[in-house]
DNA sequence: TGCAACAGAATTGTCGACAATCGGAGTAAA
DNA sequence: TTTACTCCGATTGTCGACAATTCTGTTGCA
């Protein structure tokens, strides 16, 4: 599905791997201590290629590094996550004005046919949404692929997808967005179809702002609670 | 100046530091391999911090590692350029529209500060363009700092800055460009003054697409001869 | 009681040595 | 001459131990 595969490489891209998906699933709590000799023991590996590992998601921004005073999970409060929607409108913005034009027609039609997978989804079990939320992330990624630009699709893809799954996984009960967020792909789609970049890339900007809004309110509820 | 001084920290980040230094001003060659042996023996250290320093520099974009292949500086051909200056275009842009709203008064006036410097820095010596070039960054950090998102500041300040010079050092000859940049740096202060977002916006999303037009044109030459 | 200095423990940073893997020179067979 | 194989040197990957730093709990003093 998504480029992460389970990773068969040196021992400090398996640890980061696995420490990665710890993180966005919440097994490691936000703003937990990470323990090098703890973690390394725990995986069966020396600290060496741990230290490596933590360094890579340094990099991807899910651990927060301290001179000599070791590495935390981040810490996913109401500024990054606004700050991450900020980032992401404007390069999946991007990303979508560039996919009108370099897109072929099978790529948009593939694009149609994973939305009306999602429908059906959707109408079929009207709970049960985590399944359409990965495929929301499917679809956001299909079309970054479809622009060709490699470090478009490197940022959205291995660095900020993390973040926006751990995002995803936090908020995963409030399912209210589907409806419109499938209305909306639509458009988006459409707009591709017709080569309209500068229509594609507001939609697709406008589709993420609707997002934030939805969990910024949510982040709201809970605070006040 | 901008967010890298010399580095006191963890070897590692030493190391970090003076490769990516060595690697924008062109004294690491593109594409060039990375012995971690004699990296490490020439800056005085083992090859644990030399190999942290490796897996950051892989994440800032500015090495290619091949897993039991090693490190190679990368690459900045056409194509890559041409992906950077979107990404720039999409989160510079953006940076523009957030700080119309975000930045002081003060702010806006020592932008404007800036530019009469570097105005005068023009007029006193023609040829001599290279700080008024880091002077462009200095301008464009300024108003992505004044955007208040810190994500934003991390990945323009810290990752892309550093590609961003690297292509300056390559570029550096040509000079034409200075004049209309500075107009344009001029319009885009106004907007900002007039928070106008929107407008801001899109004068900072025309101006990089200037520059990457000139910069493009000049690669086709090189590429000609 | 509050604060500051001070061990001691725990954790991070660093190094050197060993194991695993890759690239290339050389050789032999088709 | 070309192709494939083999072995060897070089390079990367990994580990365990040691040094340096930070954190913590305690003690002593005001």
């Amino acid at each position: 599905m998504l480029p992460y595969t389970p990773e068969q490489g040196t021992l400090a891209d398996i640890a980061s791997h696995r420490l990665a998906q710890s993180i966005v699933t919440g097994e490691l709590a936000q703003g937990q201590k990470l323990n090098e000799a703890e973690l390394a023991e725990r995986f069966g590996m020396g600290r060496g290629p741990l230290r490596e590992a933590l360094r890579h998601l340094e990099g991807m921004r899910l651990v927060k590094r301290i001179p000599n005073a070791g590495a935390r999970v981040i810490v996913l409060d109401r500024k990054t996550l606004s700050d991450l929607y900020a980032v992401r409108e404007a390069l999946e913005g991007m990303a979508c004005r560039i996919a009108a034009t370099t897109m072929t027609e099978d790529e948009i039609e593939q694009l149609r046919k994973l939305l009306d997978s999602h429908e059906a989804q959707i109408y079929k079990q009207g709970g049960k949404v985590y399944a359409q939320k990965e495929g929301d992330l499917d679809f956001h990624y299909q079309i970054v692929r479809g622009s060709r630009n490699t470090m478009l699709m490197d940022m959205l893809g291995s660095e900020q997808y993390q973040l926006l799954r751990m995002c995803r996984h936090r908020t995963s009960r409030n399912a209210e967005r589907t409806g419109p967020a499938l209305q909306q792909h639509r458009q988006i789609v459409e707009a591709l179809a017709q080569r309209d970049g500068e229509l594609a890339e507001m939609l697709m900007r406008r589709h993420i702002q609707g997002a934030w809004q939805s969990i910024d309110a949510m982040i709201a509820r809970e605070e006040a609670a």
